[in-house]
DNA sequence: TGGCTTCCAATACAAGCGTATAAATCGTAG
DNA sequence: CTACGATTTATACGCTTGTATTGGAAGCCA
């Protein structure tokens, strides 16, 4: 997987895998068959953690547990860039992930606000704008001077895409939680 | 630039480009030299053409004039796209782009504020969230049913994208700028 | 312990790659 | 008309690629 994301797929090579994972070319066929079943394989594997994870919090009520968060953000940053680099490498997978996200926006977005609004290209434009960071991490850790996955960084990018939105498309209460989770991290360091 | 753009840099051969072009691989590597000297080339021209156009925008106040902007909607998307590809495609180029891009609107957005404001985090964010619907347009044309390139497409996401932000963020007076040309688009259609 | 499946490595192979080289064709100035 | 430089093609070479195949090592169950 961090190969297919620095590199992309087709420049990543089954004997760099091999030679990464301290194993020979041949086990990894073995495991996983052809290259494309491969990718498939880390498709699933990072599309699964999302949804496990988004279902965590959402249904299970940890969004506000400092151990939750914690561990999402050391785990997450390499699936993300993962997700980043699949977006534009002609995943099927990861096409599938970004129609979800849109949908889940839309629904979100669709909830408090007048129905004239266009909420399918808010939501479209929103989640393709919020991946856009992730898909461009590289280039924005370089303006920014340090790693947009490390604590500092992140929190300026949270904090300056809370000052760029209109409060109203986060939801208020959402806009508010937000605001002071940020605040409590930076209080933290 | 077409084949680089659609299947990036790594995927497309030499012998590609030249069944493409309808002559032989001798000859692209007579014109062009290596592949990496290809890739460099096409760069020069999209940035060429990118900081020419944008030149012509502002200094030349062309950016209320009709013929000027068709122009530039007939003629961008392609290069915009190649852009966008080359930002994940790992191109010299196209980074120093990105930061240029980044220092105009720095620059833009240190005008008219408080001087606390993390400025350099927002025009990050900006630029790289305009441009993450560039490197998406795929997804997010999908996503919207048609292609964002093409007129009705690209006024929704230029009508969301009003919605979406602070208006003191373009300046409130390109805000209403913006508000008028896109509703002017509309009412031609 | 014997036999079987699973795991792993080594080798082989055909295809495709970038690129070097030489030959052929073309346009044009003298 | 000719000769020369610029274009364009053809061919070839070395290398890398994905994958198929083979064979041995290790684990497991009766």
């Amino acid at each position: 997987m961090g190969l297919f994301t620095e590199q992309g797929f087709k420049a990543t090579t089954i004997r760099g895998i091999a030679t990464a994972a301290g194993v020979s070319p041949g086990l990894v066929q073995h495991h996983f068959g052809t290259k494309e079943e491969l990718r498939q394989a880390c498709d699933e594997y990072v599309l699964g953690y999302m949804r496990e994870q988004a279902g965590l919090g959402v249904t299970g009520r940890n969004l506000e547990k400092p151990e939750f968060i914690e561990n999402v953000h050391r785990t997450a940053p390499p699936l993300m860039k993962y997700l980043g680099r699949a977006l534009v490498d002609g995943s099927p997978g990861a096409a599938a992930m970004f129609a979800e996200l849109v949908n889940v926006t839309e629904e979100h977005l669709a909830g408090d606000e007048n129905p004239e609004a266009d909420h399918r290209a808010r939501a479209v434009v929103l989640t393709a704008m919020k991946l856009g960071i992730t898909v461009l991490h590289e280039h924005v850790s370089r303006a920014l001077g340090s790693d947009v996955y490390a604590a500092p960084a992140a929190l300026r990018v949270g904090k300056a895409q809370l000052d760029l939105f209109r409060p109203e498309f986060l939801g208020r209460e959402l806009f508010e939680q937000a605001r002071k989770g940020l605040a409590k991290v930076e209080g933290e360091r």
